[in-house]
DNA sequence: TAGATATGTCAATATAACTGACCCAAAACA
DNA sequence: TGTTTTGGGTCAGTTATATTGACATATCTA
């Protein structure tokens, strides 16, 4: 690894140190909302992926969160018992539970995304859509690294 | 909130999502080495804020972790027993302890920093010194935000 | 029809956090 | 000086989230 000036160790420590507390940060914003529902952190992640992928399969989303089922399944079961998501039979494949929010399921994320929006935004706001577009590509690199 | 171009809500949700998978993809890398040691990501974030932050206090560390003195005591008993810090009383204020890695522990903290600066370094390796800039920029208004 | 796949479940355990109640020693303050 | 506050430590119990391992069932595929 030859050094680039902008790569120094320092510079790569400090991003390791801020991406901890980018997440962090991010994801306790919703903590009060999801508690008025005795949900939590594993809940919320659940409830983000499946409204940006409605009717994600229960393997795209253990993929997705790399836990095992037997953890999945505990949130899976919470959520359906608060009627928060529903689970469909696969048409092609009836082995397979298609996964949706239902109408309370997308009134509580509207809620949760509203919270962690104001930090995203606000930080993004006064930022030029280049810097916007730099984050978003570093970030995706860091990820499929 | 007026929308701005670049900063749709499907962007957005594409940033809380892509901040969980670098956080856990950036965090998991070195927990085969943490294992060894029969420690995991609790002592692994100590023990990455104790070597850039050197003699740091107790309540340094506390504001840091933001987790409660009854959860970070654990880790700390952990890692002095292990021999992986030690704490020196302060001198100005003989309350305080000043936390450092010994040398078993600067190794041990060598050894998860190569792990995850792998990711961290082939992912930005070829980028722009700009993107670099601007992805540091960004992380840091989310944060502080 | 045999095997693989998708999902669900039981039980036990590990990790990392929490709340709440205390304690001591040292510093700061009135 | 005496009192209060601060920095740190600890005991006990609990919660949230994950793990490993074993098994069950239904459905798809070769």
């Amino acid at each position: 690894m030859r050094e680039l000036l902008y790569l120094k160790d320092d510079q790569i420590k400090d991003f390791i140190e801020q991406i901890f507390y980018a997440y962090r940060e991010t994801y306790s914003d919703p903590k009060k909302i999801l508690k008025k529902y005795s949900f939590g952190t594993a809940h919320h992640r659940a409830i983000h992926l499946i409204e940006r992928h409605e009717g994600l399969t229960v393997s795209d989303l253990l993929n997705k969160l790399k836990i095992t089922k037997q953890s999945l399944n505990r949130v899976l079961r919470d959520l359906i018992k608060n009627k928060t998501i529903l689970l469909k039979r696969g048409e092609l494949d009836s082995r397979q539970r298609l996964i949706f929010l239902n109408e309370k399921g997308k009134k509580l994320f509207e809620e949760i995304f509203l919270e962690q929006k104001k930090r995203i935004y606000n930080a993004l706001k006064n930022s030029d859509s280049d810097s916007v577009i730099k984050f978003k590509n570093v970030l995706k690199k860091i990820i499929n690294e």
